[in-house]
RNA sequence: GGGUCUGUAGCUUAGUCAGGUAGAGCACCUGGCUCUUAACCAGGUGGCCGCGGGUUCGAACCCCGUCAGACCCGCCA
C-alpha cells in the first residue's frame, strides 16, 4: 500500500505533482515487478485553517483552526461563497491534473475519515500511551512540549480547534475548555460528527495503521532527522504496527526563483504547468531525476532540451529493443534499464507503447512552425506533404502537444532566442551583411525561386547551387538569408521555413534586398 | 546551537550503499553526408570528483575536520 497526501489549504503547485508522481512511479514500478500494490491520496481536509492567506479576504479571520473540510470555498474574491467547501475547492482541479497525467489514486478524505470515527482505536492507544508518546516526541525532535499537550484537539464551541485544552477524559468521552472559556465534552463514539482530530506528529502513523500503508514518499521536510517521520515511525509503535518504507524526495524550484510557496506568489499550478508541458514530458522530468535531488523547473530553453531529451531517449529505446546487448559492464547494464524504465514511466497509461509518430516531428519543428502558422490543420497538411507525417492526421500524442507549444508560445516563458519573428522589410544588420557578390547571388535566387518547384527539397538546392555558382560559403550563404528573413543570424532549417511562407513574400524580401 | 541531505566537465548529471585506471546528455570544435546553425552520422577538446587531513597496495566512494547551499529541530504541504 502506497500512500501520498497533500493539505488542500492553498492553490496546489508544480511540486506536488513531484509527490504525486513519486508515488505513481513507485506503484507502477512494483506492479511491474509483479506485486500487489494500491495507491492512495489521503486529502489532508481535517487540517485547520492556520491564518489568512493572501489570496482570503478577512472575513476567513473567523474559519481560523477549523477543518478545512468544513468550511467555505473561497469565491473570486477570496470572500467565504456558498457553494463547496474549502479543501474540495482547491482539491479538485488538482485532481484534473492527475488525470491528465495518469494517476487515478483512490482518494481518502481525511475529515470523512474522523467523521466515520477511523481514528478512535489510535486515538485511544495515544490516550492510553500518552506519556509515552510525548516522551517519544520530546526525545526525538528534541522539542518540549506544554505542560497541558494532549494528544487529542477537540473542536471548541466556536468550532475552531486552536487553543482548546483537554480538562479531563473518560473514554470515549473528552472534556475541553476553549480560548473562550466554554467548557464542554465530546463523545467519540458518536460517528458522522467531526469532535476533532490528533495532533499532526500522531496523526500520520494513525493514518499508517488504519489504512495499512507499507510505504510513502514524502517530502524531504518530513525526512529530516528528528522530523515527523522519525517521531512517527516510533509513535508507529506504539499502535503495534510497523512504519512504512520511507522515500524522502526534494522540492521542485522555479527556475532562478527558488523554492516553490503558495503565500509568497511563486507558483506555477499543475494545470498551468500542463498546458505547457505534454504530460509525457512531465512525467518524464520526474522519471529522469533521482528523488533526492531538487529539480528546477524551467520553462525556457531547458523545455525544449528536455523534450529533444525524451524524444531521443524514447527513439534509442525503441531501436535497441528489449534485448539487452552482451557483453556490457555491470554499471552499463543498469543504465540500460534505467533509460527503459525511464520511458516506460513517463508513458501516461500504463503499459502503453509510447507512440513513435511524435519523435518523427521534434518539438523544435512543431515550435516552428506553430509560430508560423496559425491553422493547426495547416501544419498537420505542412508536416504530411514534407514527408515527416504519414497522413494529414496526428496522433493524440502530437495533437496534444502542438496545444502546449501554442500555449507556450503566446506565453512569458517562451525564449526569445527561438522566437521567430519573420522579416516583412530587409532590417539595417540584414543590409550590412551583403556584399555586391551575395547581391548578385540573392538576385539570382530570387528569380530561381519564382519559379521553381516550392518543396524544401528545390528550395535547398537553388540555394545550395547558386552559392556554389556565386562563389559563397554555403554558410555564410545561410547566415545571410537568417539575417534577411529573420534579422538574426541563426535559425531553423532554412528551406524548411521558407518552404512555410508564401512564395510571393520570399521573392518580393529578396528582391527588395537586392534593390536596397 | 544540534541534526539530515547535497557539492563530480561551461550547464544538467551517473557512479558513493558492496574502494580497483571518472561515464553520459547538452553546449563547443573537426570531419562526412553534393538536405544548413534549431538535421543526421563519425570523431574530438574539456574533470586537483568543494577544500584539508586520515585509513589503505589503491579513495569521487570509507573515517575525521572544514567551507558552501537546501531542509528539519515552533504550526504546516
Amino acid at each position: 500500500m502506497v500512500s501520498t497526501g497533500i493539505t488542500p489549504s492553498g492553490i496546489f503547485h508544480i511540486g506536488h505533482i513531484r509527490e504525486i508522481l513519486t508515488g505513481d512511479m513507485l506503484t507502477r514500478a512494483a506492479l511491474d515487478a509483479g506485486m500487489e500494490v494500491e495507491m492512495i491520496f489521503i486529502i489532508d481536509t481535517a487540517d485547520p485553517l492556520r491564518k489568512v492567506y493572501d489570496f482570503l479576504a478577512p472575513e476567513f479571520e473567523n474559519y481560523i483552526g477549523h477543518p478545512i473540510g468544513a468550511i467555505p470555498a473561497p469565491d473570486g474574491a477570496g470572500k467565504p461563497s456558498e457553494g463547496g467547501n474549502y479543501g474540495e475547492h482547491f482539491l479538485s482541479p488538482f485532481v484534473e491534473a492527475l488525470k491528465l497525467i495518469g494517476v487515478e489514486p483512490r482518494l481518502v478524505d481525511n475529515y470523512q475519515s474522523y467523521l466515520e470515527g477511523r481514528f478512535n482505536p489510535a486515538i485511544r492507544t495515544f490516550i492510553d500511551k500518552r506519556e509515552q508518546a510525548r516522551e517519544i516526541i520530546e526525545r526525538v525532535s528534541g522539542r518540549e512540549l506544554e505542560d497541558d499537550w494532549f494528544p487529542f484537539n477537540p473542536v471548541g464551541s466556536d468550532g475552531s480547534m486552536d487553543g482548546v485544552v483537554v480538562v479531563g477524559h473518560d473514554w470515549p468521552v473528552i472534556h475541553w475548555r476553549d480560548s473562550l472559556g466554554v467548557e464542554g465534552s465530546c463523545d467519540l463514539s458518536q460517528t458522522g460528527v467531526f469532535h476533532g482530530k490528533l495532533p499532526w506528529r500522531l496523526d500520520w502513523p494513525a493514518k499508517w495503521a488504519w489504512l495499512g500503508v507499507t510505504c510513502e514518499p514524502f517530502g524531504k521536510d518530513h525526512g529530516a532527522a528528528g522530523g515527523s517521520y522519525d517521531t512517527g515511525s516510533e509513535l508507529s509503535a506504539l499502535l503495534d504496527y510497523e512504519a512504512p518504507l520511507p522515500l524522502t524526495y526534494e522540492w521542485i524550484q522555479l527556475k532562478g526563483m527558488g523554492a516553490m510557496s503558495s503565500s509568497s506568489g511563486i507558483t506555477i499550478g499543475p494545470l498551468e504547468a500542463l498546458r505547457l508541458v505534454p504530460p509525457e514530458i512531465l512525467r518524464y522530468l520526474i522519471a529522469r531525476n533521482k528523488t533526492n535531488r531538487h529539480i528546477d523547473f524551467d520553462t525556457g530553453d531547458a523545455l525544449i532540451e528536455l523534450a529533444d531529451e525524451y524524444e531521443h531517449l524514447l527513439g534509442r529505446v525503441a531501436q535497441e529493443g528489449d534485448v539487452m546487448a552482451g557483453d556490457l559492464k555491470r554499471r552499463q547494464k543498469v543504465a540500460w534499464e534505467v533509460d527503459r524504465a525511464q520511458i516506460r514511466l513517463s508513458q501516461v497509461k500504463r503499459g502503453t507503447q509510447p507512440e513513435l509518430e511524435a519523435t518523427s516531428v521534434s518539438f523544435r519543428h512543431l515550435a516552428m512552425l506553430a509560430q508560423i502558422r496559425e491553422s493547426d490543420d495547416d501544419i498537420w497538411g505542412s508536416l504530411h506533404s514534407s514527408g515527416h507525417l504519414a497522413t494529414p492526421q496526428p496522433s493524440t500524442t502530437l495533437a496534444k502537444r502542438l496545444s502546449c507549444i501554442r500555449v507556450w508560445i503566446g506565453s512569458e516563458h517562451f525564449p526569445e532566442g527561438f522566437r521567430l519573428r519573420i522579416q516583412s522589410q530587409p532590417s539595417a544588420a540584414a543590409l550590412e551583411n551583403v556584399t555586391p557578390q551575395a547581391r548578385e547571388y540573392l538576385s539570382a535566387l530570387a528569380a530561381e525561386l519564382a519559379h521553381c518547384e516550392w518543396s524544401t527539397d528545390s528550395i535547398n538546392n537553388a540555394i545550395r547551387k547558386l552559392a556554389i555558382e556565386y562563389e559563397i560559403v554555403l554558410r555564410q550563404a545561410f547566415i545571410l538569408l537568417y539575417w534577411i528573413f529573420l534579422d538574426q543570424h541563426y535559425g531553423p532549417k532554412m528551406a524548411s521555413l521558407l518552404f512555410e511562407l508564401p512564395r510571393s513574400e520570399v521573392v518580393a524580401l529578396l528582391g527588395g534586398v537586392v534593390t536596397e
